[in-house]
DNA sequence: TGAACGATTGAACAAGTGTTCAAATGAAGG
DNA sequence: CCTTCATTTGAACACTTGTTCAATCGTTCA
């Protein structure tokens, strides 16, 4: 407890539940890199675009068409998904074309959904 | 491609890919309440807290000794994770401990591991 | 090669977000 | 009651992020 006390302030203590939670918590490391890649997912624009991809493969001109916005406000998305490996693209001429890049994304996606309806 | 060429000025026309996304896709407002549910995971702090809590229940200066942060700053984060329904809690005397809100978040946090873990 | 065009990039700006600090609750005990 | 203390709240600040605009890239075709 001296050493909590000394980072919060605090009397209050539950050192063994502090350390359970110490212990067997994730590599810091992995839990930097699981919120960002949530953070992709927390944007609507991205969403929206994941969401018609899992429908069909489009090019950048599609999506600006389909979501009513730039093509560069879509690229520069679809420049994060990809970072994130959640598209994948192939060059056909002038035209590039996006698809999602597994199923994981789907299945996130459907447990999200899960969660939202379930709560209302 | 009128229509579409009006809204982004190209002429690659993929109609029915267009309309097939536009059919299918989610409901708008799903679509945002999703993108602002991952918004939530979407954040290193709240991911800490999340998988502490997934290990025990923890009070809220607990949480702050263990990731080194001013309750206050946690408090600030619980309640978003409050709003999200991720996260529920109980009063006892002065002390109010959280703990995970239900087997969701588990599943989801579980997806994005493995999603991260395959991508390298 | 040079024009046309889909796509990408970089800088800049507005809007949103997390932490800090100070003040305010709410519950327990003297 | 009045004090103590864990927690919460609100305002302020620095920082991040999404979109816009202009310029550039890369491919096709004349």
């Amino acid at each position: 407890m001296p050493a909590k006390a000394a980072v919060c302030g605090c009397q209050v203590v539950h050192a063994n539940a502090v350390e359970t939670a110490r212990a067997g918590m994730a590599e810091e490391g992995n839990l930097y890199d699981l919120a960002d890649f949530f953070k992709v997912l927390g944007d609507s624009t991205r969403m929206r675009i994941l969401c018609a991809l899992d429908l069909t493969e489009l090019c950048v001109c599609d999506l600006a068409a389909l979501l009513n916005m730039t093509m560069s406000a879509i690229s520069h998305q679809l420049r994060s998904l990809k970072q994130a490996d959640l598209v994948r693209f192939r060059r056909d001429g002038k035209t590039v074309y996006y698809a999602l890049a597994d199923d994981h994304v789907r299945d996130i996606i459907e447990k999200g959904l899960e969660h939202i309806r379930e709560g209302k």
